[in-house]
DNA sequence: AAAGCGTGGTT
DNA sequence: TAACCAAGCTT
């Protein structure tokens, strides 16, 4: 394996290489909120933001994270709720559990410098290899490779390498490419042209070769193969899931919401109470008339049909959704799992965006 | 190694 | 429409 690519690498000129890409991204690179200076913090922030999101969905979130979290000890300090509520919407929750927890690792046991080294930046939740060569690449000088997808497809095709980029163990490889590749004097500019290259011209799709700083140097383009680079096996079918869901309200309009289990899918968010509908019993109405009754209220009683079904699409499975109107009597014992809200006090807690939608239509309804 | 983990945009 | 994608990490 380690042979293709050290072949592949005996055909690029690499100090040419190095400076046409850094001379192009230093003229052609994209205004950006984390780019306004190198704290690590901020470069941290965004980097975990970026992951598997587009720049114009992280734009928004990091300002405003920014603005209620401004430096390393202000997020340590915060409390989880407005934490998650910052980043309600964005995805992959467990990604701003992780920072919170490394944040305040930092704070705790390397009085507050984020570390410039990769053994102990790699140890912190949720920095992976990635992340680790982002941060210290970026925020420190560190000449470390940041391969992300961007630089696997960037790569695949300047260096010709037909691994197939959806196994994990491919990764490695990109790494010892850029090893060799990096500009040791300019490691920041470097990993992020690579990125910032595949971003805007080296795309999944009709890449403009036209346009490319580098294309003189990319071996895919001499032998026109660009567009079958990289190499990508395909992902299986999502799952989908039949589930009833119940907006309830009290006499005196006060909503049941609960909270979701600290691990797994959308973890210690908040939503309207659901069951997975079996679909060899009777109707959904019944079924979660009976689930409701047993787990909620004795009195929970529901309208007759359902006034919107959604589907929800996750990475990995789908969410196909009857929710029904109904309503409770006061009595319910509330928890730190379950409780009866305003729709007011609502807007305190953070809901996937599945419940959104669910809430959307009930406010239609009205 | 492979599966789990969100969301919104594009083709 | 369904598939694929977008600056990955954890288990």
């Amino acid at each position: 394996m380690t042979k293709i690519f050290l072949k592949n690498l005996e055909n690029v000129n690499i100090s040419q290489f190095q400076r046409d890409l850094i001379d192009w991204f230093q003229r052609e690179q994209r205004i950006l909120p984390w780019r306004e200076n190198k704290d690590p913090y901020r470069v941290w922030v965004s980097e975990i933001m970026l992951q598997q999101t587009r720049v114009d969905t992280v734009i928004p979130y990091f300002n405003n994270f920014m603005a209620k979290f401004p430096t390393l000890n202000a997020l340590a300090e915060a409390e989880e709720e407005q934490v998650l509520k910052a980043w309600e919407g964005l995805g992959y929750y467990s990604r701003v559990r992780n920072l919170h927890k490394a944040v305040k690792e930092v704070k705790e046991t390397y009085a507050g410098i984020v570390p410039d080294n990769a053994k102990e930046i790699s140890k912190l939740k949720g920095v992976g290899p990635y992340t680790t060569g982002a941060v210290l690449s970026i925020a420190y000088g560190v000449p470390e490779p940041a391969v992300d997808g961007n630089v696997m497809r960037v790569l695949s095709r300047i260096l010709s390498i037909w691994e197939d980029i959806a196994k994990p163990a491919t990764r490695k490889i990109f790494e010892e490419a850029v090893r060799e590749l990096i500009a040791k004097d300019n490691p920041s500019d470097f990993n992020q042209a690579l990125m910032e290259l595949g971003a805007i011209i080296c795309t999944p799709t009709s890449p403009s070769c036209l346009l490319c700083p580098v294309r003189e140097h990319c071996q895919a383009f001499h032998e026109g193969v660009q567009a079958e680079l990289p190499v990508k096996t395909k992902n299986k079918k999502n799952k989908k899931v039949q589930l009833a869901s119940a907006v309830l309200r009290t006499v005196d309009g006060k909503y049941l919401i609960r909270k979701r289990p600290s691990e797994g899918l959308l973890a210690n968010l908040w939503e309207f109470p659901y069951f997975e509908i079996d679909s060899n019993y009777t109707s959904a109405k019944r079924q979660l008339n009976d689930y409701l009754q047993k787990e909620y209220s004795e009195d929970a009683k529901l309208e007759n049909g359902a006034f919107a079904k959604l589907d929800h699409v996750f990475s990995h499975l789908t969410w196909n959704i009857e929710v029904y109107a109904g309503e409770v009597g006061g009595d319910i014992p509330q928890s730190e799992t379950l409780k009866l809200v305003t729709e007011e006090e609502m807007q305190k807690y953070t809901f996937p965006v599945s419940n959104q939608k669910m809430w959307k239509h009930y406010k239609e309804k009205e």
